[in-house]
This record gives C-alpha cells, structure tokens and sequence, in this order.
DNA sequence: AGACGTACCTGACCGC
DNA sequence: TGCGGTCAGGTACGTC
C-alpha cells in the first residue's frame, strides 16, 4: 500500500480521529506482526492520551502523553481504521480502545507491518529512524547535498531514489512516475546524471508526492485511509501498472511502439516510456 | 563498506 | 473447481 503519499493521509486521517483521545484499553490478537511485540506492550499505551500524530517517512508516529511514541509501520498491506462498534474482520491484529467508544483497529494481512513503543525523546535515534534521509518537503533540503551523494552512486537511478537513506518517501510507484515526468530511464546509471536534469528529478518527485497526497493517495487494491476513503490517484498514473499502454501524454509515439515497457530492478517492475525516457 | 539477493506473509489472479 | 505459479505499495538481514 503505502509510500509518503498514502501514509501522509493515513497520519492526517489518524490525528483527526484519535488527537486528544484517552487510550483505555489495548487488544492484541497475535504475538507478533513483522517483529515480536515488546513486552508490557499494552501496558505502555494504556491510561495514556494521544497528543500529536506525525509522520517520518514511511512510519507513523503517536505521540503519547505518558513520554511514549507509538511507531507503526504498514509495510505493503497495513491499515488503520476507525470504528464505533467492533465490527471484527479478517487480519484484524491491534485493537486500541479510545475513552469516547470508538475503536481503531491495525489490520495487516501479510503483515509486514510492525508497531514499536519508545521513549519520545528517543524517537530520531531508533533504530527504524536514525539511518533516514531527509523529508522531500524539509523547508531546509539541500539539492546539493543529494546531487553529490548521487555522483557516488553506483547502480541505476530507479533503485537509487527508493533509498530511504538517500530520500525518505519514494517507493516502487513514485519512482517510476516522477523518472517518466523527469524524461530520465530508469535504468540510467545514477551516477551519470548531470546536474541539472537532477535538480528536475527532484523537483518531479516532489510534484508528484503532493499531487498523490492531495488526491488522498493510490488505492490499488484495498487500501484506504483511516476513515476508509480510498485513494484516487491511481487514476492518475502516467507509466506505473500501465505496460502496453500509451504514456500518459497524449499523441506520444510509444503508442505505435508497443506502448510503456515494464521491466524488472533489483527484483521490483519498473514502468516507462521508451520514447520520451532514453538512455544517455 | 556497500551492493545484491532473499526472506518475511497472504491473497488475487492467470493458465491449465 | 482446483492447483500451481507469479506478482504485489516495504524493509532488514546475511553473504559475498
């Protein structure tokens, strides 16, 4: 499910139900998701209200009024709900009963997911954090600073810019679809991308996390936010998903060539127009 | 040190 | 209808 896009409307849609909230009670259905949960799990959360939900990558931060953040990660297929009544489903595994009634629940079929409890203070130095790069809409990102990681870059962009230490937020989708509005091959080594047509490709990445932010994410199977919207961006896909078919720009040539070619890096398809995306 | 494959899991879909 | 194979939005870890 889930790059910045989707969990940047996750947290908004989380932080509206659960902001201020009383947790009186913690339900947990299996021992563990992707990792054990920690011991005295429940205990930790219970009593405690919710101060601030936030988001740092990927990770979904709940800030708790006892000192403790709650981090949860939804890997590929987890999702948060809320609900007035228990209405139990099928890979329900966390249940966090609030003070007004209301119940939200973290369902994850492959559970990939994870949740972690830790001192707030402690937050930017855990081991799921520490190692980031920075936030595409950090006011104080330096292009600079990742042009010049870039040029020790080894292997092609595409993997290169899923690299949450290099940039945090860009996943398989996004990745293909700010490569296409950027005209750059995925598989263009990264390292041979001069300057300014990187300083497009950030720009791109950026443009095309907002516009999937502002259309409430991509729903591609089964995800929705915590109000259970769905995503509409999909629809606006240029090459992700779309092998065979046109590029999103009208009268391009590729359709008279076999359309969008899907291709496979560092085991994940990558999409793109083999007109307007030309190896240099 | 860094790059790569692989593992983690379930479900949906496709071809036979 | 059923079965096997393939693929899926992410991350971490072992092994060169």
């Amino acid at each position: 499910m889930p790059e910045l896009p989707e969990v940047e409307t996750v947290v908004r849609g989380l932080a509206r139900q659960i902001s201020g909230k009383k947790i009186i009670g913690v339900e947990l259905y299996r021992k563990n998701l992707r990792y054990p949960f920690q011991r005295g799990f429940t205990a930790l959360l219970q009593g405690s209200s919710v101060v601030s939900v936030e988001r740092r990558a990927k990770y979904i931060l709940i800030n708790l009024s006892n000192g403790n953040t709650l981090i949860a990660h939804l890997g590929m297929t987890g999702s948060f709900r809320v609900e007035k009544k228990p209405a139990q489903q099928k890979h329900d595994h966390v249940v966090f009963n609030l003070h007004n009634n209301s119940r939200i629940v973290f369902n994850d079929p492959r559970r990939f997911g994870f949740m972690e409890i830790i001192k707030t203070a402690d937050i930017a130095a855990s081991k799921h954090l520490a190692h980031l790069g920075p936030e595409p809409f950090d006011k104080n990102l330096s292009a600079e600073d990742l042009y010049i990681k870039l040029q020790k870059a080894k292997g092609p962009v595409k993997p290169f810019i899923m690299r949450q230490d290099f940039l945090v937020g860009v996943g398989n989708i996004y990745a293909s679809e700010a490569l296409y509005a950027a005209r750059i091959h995925p598989e263009q080594p990264a390292h041979t991308i001069p300057r300014p047509q990187f300083i497009k490709l950030l720009a791109e990445i950026k443009k095309v996390l907002q516009r999937a932010i502002d259309a409430g994410g991509s729903t591609l199977k089964d995800y929705k936010n915590a109000e259970g919207e769905m995503g509409y961006f999909q629809h606006e896909f240029a090459v992700y998903g779309r092998a065979g078919l046109p590029c999103g720009q009208k009268n391009c040539q590729c359709a008279k060539k076999g359309g969008i070619q899907k291709i496979i890096q560092a085991g994940r398809s990558s999409f793109f127009c083999p007109e307007k995306q030309v190896l240099f």
